[in-house]
DNA sequence: AGGGAAACCCGAACGC
DNA sequence: TGCGTTCGGGTTTCCC
């Protein structure tokens, strides 16, 4: 489940763990998690490599060492945790990577989707995605122009990362109840008007979740308060906090989809 | 091109 | 109680 302002959060809280130490080892327990290069290649080129900054890319962790770019995508359950060297490993931890400062850095992932890369050239991994949500290249005319050029259902592509990159199933409901538009509204049917109030509704849902630290919707990821401040996700049954019709729950995409019917209309 | 479905995983939650 | 089934989350891949 972590989306962009939870990756936001992990990336500023682990990155004065981490800049300025050194990786002294590298441990896989399922090798699947790395998806490039091979186990021993991974471990020659990381360890030694002193890392130089930590920050984001729509999803990604970008941890950021002397000659390399460390991706990691959590996908949906997994976690960053620092710990120190006398902390017990958990039971999940894919990738345990041991610190200069007596700390490691615990990639730990219930599920196993999660994903880490090591490149020399991150756009490698990134290169296929839209725009930043929260960048300067994000404006509302290039959300309008863009929608009118697609003939897409508007969930679907609001989570297509080569479209906008970091919006996730969260986030794409807030952000529609907010602007008022039906998840299978028609993208070429958007107006200037709509575009504009959609513009601020991603902005805005997506800088409320990171000044909240996030959601902790599942068992997994902890620390977020953003899930008391749902309007719509995981809200079936209860009051539109708009105009308190009961929010009902589709499936869009196949991803369970949460609105408000009287706000947000079909037309 | 767009959309639907399946695959990847696991554990919680549900139904009986 | 215990057992079997369903569900969900992000992304890719495959098929119509």
């Amino acid at each position: 489940m972590p989306e962009l302002p939870e990756v936001e959060t992990i990336a500023r809280a682990i990155k004065p763990e981490l800049v300025g130490r050194t990786i002294v080892s590298a441990d896989l327990n399922w090798t699947r998690t790395l998806a490039t290069p091979s186990v021993r290649e991974f471990r020659e080129q990381v360890i030694g490599q002193k890392v130089v900054d930590v920050t984001r890319r729509a999803k990604y962790l970008d941890i950021v060492l002397k000659d390399y770019h460390l991706l990691i995508h959590l996908r949906m359950s997994g976690d960053i945790i620092i710990r120190t060297h006398t902390d017990a490993p958990e039971k999940h931890d894919r990738l345990i990577l041991k610190l200069s400062n007596k700390k490691y850095l615990a990639f730990n992932d219930t599920r196993k989707f999660g994903r880490v890369w090591l490149v020399k050239d991150s756009s490698a991994v990134l290169s296929k995605l839209g725009p930043e949500p929260l960048e300067r290249g994000f404006t509302p005319q290039w959300l309008y122009e863009n929608l009118r050029k697609r003939k897409r259902q508007l969930k679907p592509l609001l989570l297509d990362q080569s479209f906008l990159s970091g919006l996730g199933n969260i986030y794409t409901d807030e952000a529609l109840h907010m602007a008022k538009l039906h998840p299978l509204g028609l993208s070429n049917d958007i107006s200037a008007k709509q575009a504009e109030a959609l513009y601020e509704a991603i902005r805005s849902v997506l800088k409320e979740g990171i000044r909240r630290n996030g959601a902790s919707i599942d068992w997994v990821y902890r620390g977020g308060s953003y899930q008391n401040y749902f309007r719509v996700y995981d809200c079936e049954g209860k009051p539109c906090p708009v105009c308190g019709t009961e929010i009902q729950k589709l499936v869009v995409g196949q991803r369970g989809t949460h609105i408000c019917p009287a706000c947000q209309r079909l037309r």
